[in-house]
DNA sequence: ACGGATATACCAACCGACCGGTATGTTTCA
DNA sequence: TGAAACATACCGGTCGGTTGGTATATCCGT
C-alpha cells in the first residue's frame, strides 16, 4: 500500500500535527490526562510515528511547549497594537489585545504553557523550564515599552520593568484559572480590567515631579 | 454524606489521612499523576479503605476541595489581621499575610483548587464546581472589607467588591505559576507587591467622582 | 543513467506495568 | 451480633514504550 509521502521539507508533517494535536488536546485534558494514543488519534497518526518523533512522552511536552513559544510570539508580533507611537499606549494596546482574545471556551484561550506548568512542575523538571522559558521569554517583550514609558514620564518607581511585565503574566494565568473554574469569561475580563486599571494608576501617578499630562 | 462517629480515633481516622495526603501529594503531582496507590501508600491505608471512604476518585477529588475549603477558611479565620480595626487595614493585612504563607517548595504554599481546576475543568466538573466554590468562596471573605472600606473613604468606583476580591484571587493564583515556573518565591511575592500597590492607589484616590482616568 | 546502499518517515502489532475498581474477606466496636 | 472500618487478592483495560517491518527519498560509485 504506497502513501503519499512528502518528506524532503525540514520538519515532518506528522511531527506538526502532533505538536498542534498537543497543544488542544492537553489544553483541553491536561498534560498528565492525555494519553499518546489521544494524541495519535487526534493528529491522525500511528503510535509508531508518534515515538519517531519524539522519544518519550515528555519529549513532546517540552516540544510542545517550544512550538508555543514559537506560534505566540509570532502571533503577538503581528498584532495591531504595536503600530502605536507611543510606548505606554502600546502597553494598553497589549492588555487590550489579550482581552479581545478571551473569547470561546477556556480551552481556546488559556495558555498550554501555563497549564503545563502548573501541572508538572515538580515531575517533569525539562517540561517546567521549557514553559518557564515561554512565559518569561513572552513577558521580557513588555519591557521594552514599559522601561520607556517610565522614562518618558520620569517615573521612579521602586518596581523594575520586569517585575511589571510579570505580574501582567501572573495576572492573566490567574484570570485563565477564575474562568476554567466558573465556565465563562467574565470574572477573568474583570481581572485584565483591574490589571488596566492597575496601569493606568502606576502611570498617572507622578512619584518624582509634578507631571501633568493626560491619564491614559 | 455526614462523618460517620469515629470508633477508634488513634492517630485519626483512614478517610482524614486520605484527605491530607491527597492534599499532599495532588499539590506535588497534579490530580491525574497521582494514583490511587499513590494515596493509599502516602496516608498508610489499603485500596479497600479508600473505596470504602470514596465511591470512585473523582468522589475524592470533589472531598479533598471541600476538605480544603474547610481547613483554609478556619486557617483564615484565625489569622490575627482580623483583630485589626480599619477594615482597609485588614485588607491589607490579608495580602501582608498572603505573602508570609509564601514559604518553602511550592507544593507547600500554592492552592489546591487552582490546581485542580485547571486540570480537571474539562474532564471532571464535579471537581470543578467543588474547587470554585472553595475559590469564589474564599474571595467572598474579603468582600465585607473592601465594601467598608470603600464606604468609609467614599470611593465612587466602576468596580465591584466582588470584581476585586476575585482579583485578588487572580494575582495571586498567576503569582502561583510563577512560582512553579522558576521554583522560587520571588516572582510570585513581587506580583502580591504589585497587588498591594494597586490597592493602595485604588484607595487612596480622590474621592469625589472629578477623577480623570478613563480607564479604557 | 542506474542500481544498490543508506536514511527517513511512517505503521500495525505487541508487551509488561500499572491503572481504577471489585470481590471477598477479617477486625473493631457500639 | 450487626454494621462500619478496614485489609488482601485480584481483574480487565489502558498506559508509555518497543519491535519489526514497509515505502519512499537521497547519495554515490560506476
Amino acid at each position: 500500500m504506497p502513501r503519499p509521502a512528502k518528506h524532503h521539507p525540514e520538519r515532518g508533517d506528522a511531527r506538526t500535527r502532533l505538536l498542534e494535536a498537543a497543544r488542544d488536546v492537553i489544553r483541553a485534558k491536561g498534560f498528565a490526562a492525555t494519553s499518546v494514543d489521544d494524541l495519535c488519534k487526534a493528529a491522525g497518526v500511528s503510535k509508531g510515528a508518534f515515538f519517531h518523533h519524539f522519544e518519550t512522552k515528555e519529549a513532546l511536552g517540552v516540544a510542545a511547549a517550544a512550538y508555543w513559544a514559537e506560534t505566540t510570539s509570532a502571533f503577538f508580533a503581528n498584532a495591531p497594537y504595536h503600530r502605536l507611537d507611543d510606548p505606554l499606549d502600546r502597553l494598553f494596546g497589549y492588555v487590550e489585545f489579550r482581552k479581545t482574545i478571551i473569547d470561546g471556551d477556556p480551552a481556546e484561550f488559556t495558555c498550554l504553557v501555563g497549564t503545563m506548568t502548573q501541572e508538572v512542575y515538580g515531575s517533569h523538571p525539562a517540561i517546567r523550564d521549557a514553559c518557564a522559558a515561554s512565559i518569561f521569554g513572552h513577558a521580557a517583550t513588555l519591557e521594552p515599552d514599559i522601561a520607556a514609558a517610565m522614562a518618558a514620564r520620569g517615573i521612579e518607581a521602586d518596581w523594575t520593568p520586569a517585575s511589571l511585565a510579570r505580574h501582567t503574566q501572573a495576572v492573566l494565568q490567574g484570570a485563565f484559572i477564575l474562568a476554567k473554574a466558573t465556565g465563562g469569561r467574565e470574572d477573568a475580563l474583570d481581572s485584565v480590567d483591574h490589571l488596566k486599571r492597575y496601569l493606568t494608576l502606576l502611570f498617572s501617578q507622578p512619584r518624582s515631579k509634578g507631571n501633568t499630562h493626560d491619564g491614559r
